[in-house]
DNA sequence: CTTGGCTATGCAACGAGTTGCATATGAAGA
DNA sequence: TCTTCATATGCAACTCGTTGCATAGCCAAG
């Protein structure tokens, strides 16, 4: 249940609807842990019948009302219990590497778009996080002191960047391959 | 359902049953793709009514009897097909990441133990798949003409070796973040 | 001689996640 | 004016993935 985790790292950082956390979902929070409202929705329902969250009812003008979420004391606890349990590291799904070990039973060309848009993509991030690290870490607004949530977040973005350069760069390496592919087996 | 992907690309690569199979998924194409024994024999029993797959009984000496799965014709279209369309960027989903920002509303320093731990597991893999690299590609039995599937595999596998060079350097980073809290703030 | 481990397959129940659809309103643009 | 976009929430049905358990025989260690 890592996403009922996730929901109370995000309403402690800033309480919130439900619509607002799916946006923080599609960027911020969202870049380690993805979810759609549907799911942040049945979810916030569930923990706030648990008692880990109140609601407060938020009527808008030309709106429809706004239920803003905020963690409450039993949340956090859970949050505390969570963190002192160990979670089992990571496994990836890497839908693209299955794909290129494929490419070997068909014509490797085939995958050349797709890659090439992949590292797009990855590209991208990059770009993007890179400027969230000038904006909120390195900027005129740079921590003066020595804020944990600061320094959390942003060692957690340098993963993010980290991760992005290094699948840029592999992504170069598996073009560099499959077009040393495609010039060698013309077509199989 | 990137399974049945999975699923063919590894019985193209080498048939074999749902055992053998599983066995893979905690190795070499597991690496990318996870997956449990639950989970390939009821994919394996739909492929194969769907007409994917062809099933051999291989009744064995002193064990219990093995079916023996091969991708025939419509299969191996039906990867085909799959190589022609597009996917979806992966979205990462990275608890650790999630605890590390959660951190911030407890101890930082409880999570020390927890990130050494995992840091010895990607290291772990880190040698395991530079082992692998030096025995399938870089040793005595080196590729001698170029060869797609090897080279495929290869690609895919320095993929796996430059993801876990970079956790393990992104948990250093970590680590010596939270010792940096632990002595700035002995306990909140 | 019994316990545990390895091969080999599978059911049943549950929880997590996705997809499609539905509803309501106001603002901006074609 | 009509459509589309953005805010805001939700149900229902489905597929995917996990966990616990069951069976069955052989082998090796204690």
């Amino acid at each position: 249940m890592a996403l009922e985790h996730a929901i109370l790292v995000s309403l402690l950082e800033k309480p919130g609807s439900g619509y607002e956390l799916a946006r923080r979902f599609d960027r911020s929070i969202g870049y380690f842990w993805t979810a759609t409202h549907q799911q942040i929705y049945r979810v916030l329902k569930r923990m706030e019948s648990d008692g880990l969250l109140s609601v407060r009812g938020l009527p808008q003008q030309s709106r429809p009302d706004k239920k803003e979420y905020s963690v409450v004391g039993p949340g956090r606890a859970a949050l505390s219990q969570w963190l002192h349990e160990p979670i089992e590291p990571e496994s990836i799904r890497h839908e693209l590497a299955v794909k290129i070990r494929g490419a070997a039973f068909d014509d490797p060309a085939v995958l050349i778009r797709e890659v090439e848009r992949h590292r797009q993509v990855h590209s991208d991030r990059l770009a993007h996080y890179l400027a969230g690290e000038l904006r909120d870490f390195t900027g005129p607004t740079a921590p003066t002191a020595l804020d944990a949530g600061q320094e959390l977040q942003h060692v957690v973005l340098r993963g993010g960047i980290a991760y992005e350069r290094m699948t840029v760069a592999w992504l170069d390496d598996v073009l560099a391959t499959l077009r040393l592919l495609g010039t060698q087996h013309p077509h199989t």
